[in-house]
DNA sequence: TAGATTGTTAATCGATTAACAATC
DNA sequence: TAGATTGTTAATCGATTAACAATC
């Protein structure tokens, strides 16, 4: 009966969605074409009302009884996510991290479709960077106005990010993955999403030593545990989709 | 009077804390010395009373009236984090990122100390990686018993992470960065976070098109916005301090 | 049909924020 | 002292989860 909930839809259901994405596709992979939320509970450690809330968001997708159809809850959820069409990418800074981007394969496969790459360093203008070639960040606006990439990815100094962030925004950029240690100010129309990792390894490193560690003055603070005890399916947070940063190595490890 | 809330931290604290961090570092720099949390609030977008909860888990940090010594305050939040001393850091899978990763000077910056690298390509093994050798993922046990690193970085492919990541406990690691997009089972003592970005980019797509996206059965679905409007300082979600990984590039964007 | 499992409502849990007494 | 700002308690908000009628 209820289509679609027109409620606003917590970014965390669509962290999750992108997860659910993912394991949609694994299971295809393993010609599983049913699943129940309760499994998908058993084998993601998600909730299964939270898989059920989170879906419901979008509309009706299982069966009462049944459960739900692996291919056709993966590519309704793809369309939502918007990954069943190619989206266009551009990415600036072409340093190590930019240029592991650059070279990676799962952005294609994922529909990401890298069309530029820029930097400011006059050293690397000009030079191909695997099948592009990096043009000056300067000419971002120009270049872009062709292009019309909406997804920027920000692979620069912190200390340029929002400058840059600036040019991408000027360039019609309105949505950023930011991979810079800074807020960036956009306008309410710019979407940013952060790429940590300095930060991830902070909250490990609080974590070391076990269950109880001295803190300040001698007195210890204990951690919550996200209720997941045990040879826990679920790690301390969200599960995170993110297919091989490493790609190229993907075939060394299994070699 | 309150000493050490012993109330277990939220994630969610851990996360800002290291946001908090990177803030006061940068105050420092401007050789701000104190700073109130309504300061904060102005110039993070992160509320004053969250600022002050986030802190009260640990102790008093401030004076009444006052405010908070930009040095003191780093230096405490570093302690809790213990991001203060060195933490030997192994990583496994030589790929692209794992490459960029390892001459990242970023991670020594923040203490954290690349001890070892491991992949299980042969081509690779004994081979130099910056200022490391390549090892034998087969030999982390051995290896790490003398290091005894409790923080790995796990830079390989899917396929081959969870089976690393066992590789990983066996050696004593409790501790994982992961950068696969899989959950992994590891035993409870292990602490795991996630490093996405195919995520990341999979919501920003879905924000794609504005406030109101057409989807499904062309009912529309708007997204909550976090409160954050207009020309906001705050993003969708957390800060996230990161620091340069793109630091090759570090000098380029600036020269 | 009986059994299974959905979509959704209501209850619970936890995190964010406002308010304010304590205090510098 | 008066003004400012803390640390913390209480109120609010929002997300997670349990429960269950609808339904395949």
């Amino acid at each position: 009966m209820a289509h679609i909930n027109s409620a606003k839809v917590p970014i965390p259901t669509l962290e999750r969605l992108a997860t659910y994405l993912r394991f949609l596709i694994d299971l295809e992979q393993s010609n599983v074409d049913t699943i129940s939320s309760a499994e998908v509970e058993k084998q993601t450690g998600i909730n299964a009302a939270q898989f059920r809330k989170d879906l419901s968001y979008f509309g009706e997708f299982g069966k009462p009884g049944v459960g739900y159809n692996v291919s056709d809850l993966q590519n309704r959820i793809a369309r939502i996510l918007k990954v069943d069409v190619d989206q266009k990418v551009v990415l600036v800074g072409a340093g190590n991290l930019g240029s592991a981007l650059v070279g990676y394969p799962g952005l294609k496969e994922h529909r990401f479709n890298l069309v530029a790459v820029f930097d400011n360093n006059y050293g690397k203008i000009g030079k191909p960077l695997w099948n592009l070639e990096i043009n000056d960040v300067a000419a971002i606006k120009d270049i872009n106005q062709k292009l019309r990439a909406r997804i920027g990815i920000l692979a620069v100094p912190t200390n340029a990010a929002q400058r840059v962030a600036d040019l991408m925004v000027e360039a019609g950029i309105d949505a950023i993955l930011n991979f810079a240690p800074l807020l960036l100010r956009v306008p309410s129309h710019v979407f940013v999403r952060n790429v940590s990792f300095l930060q991830e390894l902070a909250v490990l490193s609080y974590h070391l030593t076990g269950e109880t560690t001295p803190i300040e003055n001698g007195t210890s603070v204990s951690v919550k545990n996200n209720g997941n005890s045990d040879m826990s399916l679920l790690q301390n947070r969200e599960p995170s989709p993110l297919s091989e940063l490493h790609s190229s190595i993907s075939q060394n490890l299994n070699g």
